[in-house]
DNA sequence: CTAATGACAAACT
DNA sequence: CAGTTTGCCATTA
């Protein structure tokens, strides 16, 4: 289409997709921990902006995703402002007022849930 | 190439 | 303790 982006960058994004992707359900993980996981550690923003294109990739949970205090700051780009809190729900996790509770229980790690 | 932006994070005031 | 500033790095204009 108009917007693929360029060519390349692809290669970064699927990377953050696929780690998205291998969250368990009923787990959540925060844009550091994905970006840390990645070798960019201090390019969380990058992951965000992963997100934000994943609109296109359906198969990215990117309800899972949330800031590193658990706050569902991502919320706004969803189709509506609570669709990420209820899909949330669905899966058993307990969220007020866009804050995930028991965030450091249901955290779910790539760089130690995926370390070798 | 420069400047601005962004679903973050840590440090600072 | 809440709000502001700076760092980070890829993408876009």
């Amino acid at each position: 289409m108009a917007l693929v982006v360029s060519i390349k960058n692809k290669d970064f994004f699927e990377q953050v997709y696929q780690v998205v992707r291998l969250i368990p359900s009923g787990r959540v993980t925060s844009y550091g921990a994905i970006a840390n996981y990645l070798s960019i550690k201090s390019a969380a923003r990058m992951v965000g902006w992963a997100m934000n294109a994943s609109h296109v990739h359906l198969d990215v949970p990117a309800h899972r995703v949330v800031n590193r205090i658990g706050l569902l700051t991502g919320r706004l780009h969803f189709e509506t402002h609570s669709t990420m809190q209820e899909r949330l729900e669905a899966e058993g996790i307990k969220v007020i007022k866009n804050q995930v509770q028991s965030f450091t229980l249901i955290f779910w790690d790539p760089a130690i849930e995926l370390k070798l």
